[in-house]
DNA sequence: GACGGCCCTGCTCATATGAGCAGATGGATA
DNA sequence: TATCCATCTGCTCATATGAGCAGGGCCGTC
């Protein structure tokens, strides 16, 4: 028998069968030191694997390599499941523990919206915080039929924190820059606005540049204009905002006319959380992340190892 | 955070991080023995999955409920591959591990033959003993056009075991009995028919009742025999021998004309090893192993699964 | 509000394990 | 054949771990 194929025995004994390696080392005719060391190689070699099924399990390794290689403040990965069956929610579910275990508590929280946050926002634990100041931090989704809308998602993670939401009552995209100047101008938006910046944190997401998109469903938007920007190289967006691969705004024009806050209030956040999810936001998630518009990454395995791949 | 989810983030730290448990204590605020009874409820609860992940795993703790409960002296039970591709490989690998290690070494090992043993066979490891006699325990496929018949396997054996094989000059089924008898007194066949009667181990596999059975193929049987077999109970035969659900004999006069040892000398035998593998052998590895055709059983584990569902 | 039982916690102590070391083994080379 | 080098083996010792136990808090009950 060579030493391989008694790893195998070995291994099986000590993990399926619970002996020392003692005991181990009497039935097979070797010393328990051999016993051990055959331990080791077998799981070196990846004869042993040891995997931890969890709804809520983490990649450590994948997120210790996200921090010390790109730079971020925390990272959480969760294991993608076959065919991304769920993604979204494990991911949302890992924000919101990672939400909920963010210390200092922030006192205030901006948060943009859409699909992903609303998933985070049911997830978060009742009790997260204690009296949390949830700011809505891009131009909202009044115009939306679904539910599960800007408004009530920031209103639950507040509730749920023992909060209070500030709603931003706007637009996200104005038709025309004087529209958006009057508006931003006005009191009680220009207070929401201040309150926005001031954020000890701030939780987003992103969309990918699509006919699809919340901004086109919602009006803001018309296919032609998504397809116009996709030409001049926009991946994706950000509350609100269109950006290139470099992290950089496609149509300032545009912008100017996206309520809410900067790219470079983002960037100049202490605590900027981008929860992402799925293979279509790949491009996306490394633009934002690469251009430092994020200090912290929530997302899948597979996400966080494309971005590993080109660093 | 419950019980639950700090059970996963020890696993994790433990596991996939190497931490100590005084270590992951401190990572998660708790104490080092709450971690350690953490860690031992993930385990548990199933939350962490040990795989031994080799072509030559087994499966000890079914081998121990096969030996308990169904009286087996011994069993070997490899994993059942994904669509079973591969199991016979996997089995007969085992069969031969088996059989080398088996000890005391036999001196006199009385082998059948098939594709299963032909499998067998070649997997031997070279010096496996040191001059044993292998003895053909039926009669043979000398019909058979394909190569890998019952000489080659017995050679084979005997060769790596620095033996000789004695091989049964004899078909398998005669036409008539007087044919049957006359060819069993020849003092060549005599001497074979009484060396296997005194093997120390038995090593053989089984057939299922079907017109692609080696006998068809080999003429020994058409496939309308075959058919009244399997309406009269048969399941499978063993050692050329058809056999019901009970292990009893199907026809009494066709086994009559069965050249090669009897159901008997098995049920008699100190050693007598089934090497079985796939679905479609369930009911008569059932049958051999119920009827204390066997004393030692070498199978994958959804057979051996299938033995212990009913009993 | 007092009591009793149950579970949980943090401990002690025996045991299991891994790191590191010195001698043994075996194969290649001069 | 003698010698060297590399690997392997069995050891000592420090550390990690699990079993079992006593005390404390929490719950329900009276």
């Amino acid at each position: 028998m060579d030493d391989e194929l008694l790893a195998v025995r070995v291994a099986e004994l000590y993990y399926d069968e619970n002996k020392t390696q003692d005991e181990i080392g009497g039935l097979l005719g070797i010393s328990r030191w051999k016993a051990g060391r055959l331990l080791a190689q077998a799981r070196e070699h990846g004869i042993v694997r040891i995997e931890i099924v969890h709804p809520r399990a983490r990649r450590l390794a994948t997120e210790r390599a996200l921090r010390e290689r790109l730079g971020l403040a925390d990272a959480v990965v969760v294991p993608t499941p076959e065919n991304e069956i769920g993604v979204q929610g494990r991911v949302a579910q890992a924000a919101a523990d990672f939400l909920a275990g963010f210390r200092p508590v922030p006192r205030v929280l901006g948060v943009s919206w859409g699909r992903t946050l609303t998933d985070v926002a049911e997830r978060m634990p009742d009790g997260w915080a204690t009296g949390v100041t949830v700011v809505q931090i891009n131009g909202g989704v009044s115009l939306n039929r679904r539910p599960g809308t800007a408004a009530t998602l920031a209103s639950t993670i507040a509730q749920r924190g023992r909060g209070h939401a500030v709603l931003l009552p706007s637009p996200a995209i104005l038709e025309r820059l004087s529209t958006k100047k009057a508006i931003e101008s006005d009191r009680t938006v220009a207070a929401v606005l201040e309150r926005a910046e001031e954020a000890n944190a701030y939780l987003y997401s992103a969309g990918v540049v699509d006919e699809n998109s919340a901004h086109v469903e919602s009006g803001y938007l018309r296919a032609d204009d998504v397809e116009e920007l996709a030409r001049r190289g926009a991946i994706g967006d950000i509350v609100g905002r269109y950006i290139d691969a470099n992290g950089n705004i496609v149509d300032p024009a545009l912008d100017e006319r996206t309520l809410g806050v900067s790219l470079e209030t983002l960037r100049a956040a202490a605590t900027a959380i981008l929860v992402i999810a799925g293979a279509a936001k790949h491009d996306i998630a490394r633009a934002v992340v690469t251009s430092g518009l994020c200090t912290v990454l929530i997302t899948d395995e597979a996400t966080a190892r494309a971005l590993l791949e080109d660093s």
